[in-house]
DNA sequence: CGCGATACCTCGCCTGTCAATGTATATTTT
DNA sequence: AAAATATACATTGACAGGCGAGGTATCGCG
């Protein structure tokens, strides 16, 4: 991975809820989408990915149902509540807050 | 804290070195420094603060010296090295990358 | 003298990440 | 028909960073 995933950190959650807004989805497909989007310069980890689900399906954030299996293996696929939207608005809201701290905060100070 | 720690989580050290970059200074001040620049809304906790100190010295990012005791308790001065330049500067392409990926991932997606 | 401010430090817990490993099925290759 | 590859999900155990809670010491003020 080149970026440092420790930046990372603590997004996976609202990447998931972005992927899931628009239609239900499963971890592979998720997978594979942000593999694209970021032409491998980031690669979110299955054992990551599946545990941030089991987190944000306790949280009451998506549900879970099987079906699909028409083409290969069987899939999970997930949809997002309204908890999760409303989770997923709070993190965007957070993370432009958090954006601009962290420019200030990082900035070389000159006083 | 109302930013969400984990989304602040790696940049300890570069907000650190950041301080550190114009002058040497000290744990406390560094943190006061933060508090008045963020008004509150993020704080940098002590033990993360000096654990943070401990392993940028181990790396040779910064050394330490004692000195400055005219005012009141005793003070550990931190000053930068090459090294921790280097590392200040890694860091801040890496936040600006991380930025736009996050952007980029936490968008909803339309496809 | 007690209290608050200044200043530093450590222990132990918690949480999120991830390498390693395992399972099962469908498709493609040999 | 067997082997390899892709699809797809899941768990375990280790690791690292953040931080609550607690501790030490000095100085100035009332």
């Amino acid at each position: 991975m080149l970026i440092i995933s420790d930046v990372l950190r603590g997004h996976t959650e609202t990447i998931i809820l972005a992927h899931l807004i628009n239609k239900d989805s499963y971890g592979y497909e998720i997978n594979k989408a942000i593999q694209e989007k970021t032409q491998g310069s980031f690669e979110l980890k299955e054992a990551t990915l599946y545990t941030a689900f089991r987190r944000l399906e306790q949280a009451g954030c998506i549900i879970s149902y099987w079906g699909g299996e028409e083409t290969g293996a069987r899939r999970r696929y997930y949809a997002i509540t309204e908890n999760g939207k409303q989770l997923y608005a709070e993190n965007k809201t957070d993370w432009e807050k958090a954006k601009q701290l962290i420019d200030k905060l990082t900035g070389a100070c000159t006083n």
